[in-house]
DNA sequence: CATGAATGAGAGTTCATTCAT
DNA sequence: AATGAATGAACTCTCATTCAT
């Protein structure tokens, strides 16, 4: 277990080698697989991309897949694990900046969600992990507790705030946090499906505006909600 | 019948049949194999359902399946059309009733889709589409024209008609539909998806209302929206 | 299950009926089966000949088949055991035709094979024999004993006489049997494989007067072969 | 090695290897997987012959013979391609050697053609070929003029010059090939059918020269063909 | 007798996984 | 560490055979 095959992975570079020139980013391997992996399940779902695909779109053989991870189903886990941490993070800073204001934290959410998640190649997740819930119950749980079920109780929170304060109408809590962010899943479940297969298609910020003008000003009822307009 | 899974579509797995008739109807077979290949499919995605699984749900034998679909790729086509003409005429005949009553079509649109659409075993299509759009590009293109864009049209329209008249603020319209119709699909891609592997989860009709309630009152600006609340 | 469709294909008029004018000759029933079978397995052999496609040759439906033959082994038998039996038929009446006279016999037999055997649908037998021999071992036996091995008792009788009255030269009689019949079975077989893919090809009267005239000019030797010309 | 079956082809079987490597030259591979897919075809034709026997046979699993082949139909052409290479070759060869010498063209093609093809595993090629040729008219065609139309051509030629030059009688040109060629072939598709099944048989040499001494008989009529006799 | 819907064992094919190099 | 040839279990699909009608 000493001296076999020295896996350099993490940190002491290799002991005795003096140069090592031409050596990756750390270890950027086990990344690059993930999110090669991670694309071509939300494309095409887990049953229907091949290891073979991965290895190629990542740029190794086959067989290198193995050296990281212990089979498909686990590179399925880390990729889905890889990506879910983006979420998780910029869910708690957004309370940091909008603690006390919930328009701006509603309006924050939204748009951080859009920019951070929903447009990039983590958009493709919500998809995936929809269509694969079945198959893989452990990780649809998992996503649901560590992802989704803490960005709904900040939405939520958010909102009760502003009813609280007088800023919302009183309207259900139990419901507003999925009302609010499914259009985003939508859309980037779109983007992820049929937009590539049509032109064109609805323009993301207009979309994304349009919803949050239209919410706000259905959670605001008579009141004006706060000018701001981005 | 009881409250499980809450299936709606045609005669499917006929109850308790124990004794399996060699010679059946040759008509209402058919029905009976997409209706069963489409649980499945929606369930667990095309690939990662077996010929086996759906022949067994059906109470059919595999070779059965090939006597009425020439492979599993035309079973997938067959089920999906069959899920998706109830859609399509559902669709024609809000028209009919609400032409001139944007309001009450907004809000009749949005009810009829979950009653016929989303909360019975169609609900499932649109999570299926979006999963397999990449592997069956020509059926999520006919699905995208014949059901999609004609259910946006139609919600367009009565967007539109309620600002010419003065009932709705003026709002971009090339966004509103997927805006309208998104916190519905995504409700019924969830009950498809995680709901089933977690405990409760959100009231569909309090859902449903709550997301009327908050676009109408979007929608409508400062003025009230007509008084029915159901 | 009486008076439903009426069916009137094969023999007893339904029972009571008084007048039953339509009725096929005797059973020709097997006959059209074993035929139908024949002239598929020549074409594409036992194994790449489906059920299907005979009882449709045949007029009848598939479960039809299994009134009249166990299996389909059992109808390949069958089909063969009918093919043969001209053949074996064929040469008893040659030899008492030409019993003394060893060119008129040898002649007599290459023609007769032809007319009777090599032109009609039987021709195709010696090739559906021998593709599947390996795979029909006893029926290729028998085969061999009940034609081929006859039919070369016979034509080595003929050379054999021929030698012993001086009109042929001595020839190796342990092989001279199917050097003399092997073109004919060469040109059946072509006409039953290569031939229906090309044009054309070469004239089988020809051909069949030629190879005669060769071996004959080749079993006289200097001396000349009896004038005959057909 | 023996007196079996006569096999002469490349490598195939690898006799007595009871070890069986993990990996093995990539290159010789193709040659033993056609090889033992052609002694298996010819034995019990193209539809009858499972593609566990080949891989077995070649010592190897039946997921190796995708590596090498995309489905049994292109192993199926790749064997007879493989099989009939060493056909074209060796015709062109005879052509430089006996040139001007029509009795030595003829008896030399007769010869060459059984040692180098007809006693060889290539022997049971124009039975496999007619056999199949229902089922694959493109590889048919192709062998056709490949193979049995250059030959014809050549043997053609080789009498047209011995008639041109008074050594043989005038002849049918457009017959006398598939004549002089046809015992040959039909020995060899003996000996990759019936004999098998029954022990002795012919003696091919004596039947080879046999067959030659009559057709050059027949062919120089009363002039003696030229002493050779081997 | 005749049918043809239904069956299920068996064949061709795919692909995650292994391991000698 | 990396490769890719090889594997074999599992899947889709076929078709001989059965049997209720």
């Amino acid at each position: 277990m000493a001296g076999t095959a020295g896996k350099t992975l993490p940190t002491a570079a290799k002991a005795g080698a003096e140069v090592r020139p031409r050596r990756r980013r750390k270890d950027a391997r086990p990344q690059e697989l993930t999110a090669a992996a991670l694309a071509l399940f939300v494309e095409k779902g887990f049953a229907a991309t091949r290891l073979d695909e991965i290895a190629a779109r990542a740029g190794v053989s086959k067989g290198t897949l193995y050296l990281y991870f212990d089979s498909k189903e686990a590179l399925f886990k880390a990729a889905i694990e890889e990506g879910v941490l983006p979420a998780i993070e910029a869910g708690e800073a957004l309370l940091d900046e909008y603690g006390d204001d919930p328009v701006g934290l509603v309006r924050g959410f939204l748009r951080a969600w859009w920019e951070q998640i929903g447009s990039t190649a983590y958009g493709g997740i919500p998809k995936l992990m929809f269509a694969e819930a079945a198959n893989f119950p452990e990780v649809a749980r998992y996503y649901n507790e560590a992802v989704i079920q803490r960005g709904v109780a900040l939405l939520r929170t958010a909102v009760a705030r502003g009813i609280a304060s007088g800023v919302f109408r009183p309207v259900e809590l139990s419901v507003i946090s999925p009302l609010l962010i499914s259009p985003l899943i939508h859309l980037a479940t779109w983007r992820n499906s049929i937009a590539p297969l049509c032109g064109a298609g609805v323009d993301p910020d207009c979309y994304l505006e349009t919803h949050i003008d239209l919410v706000l000003h259905g959670l605001c009822a008579g009141k004006k909600p706060d000018g701001e307009q981005r």
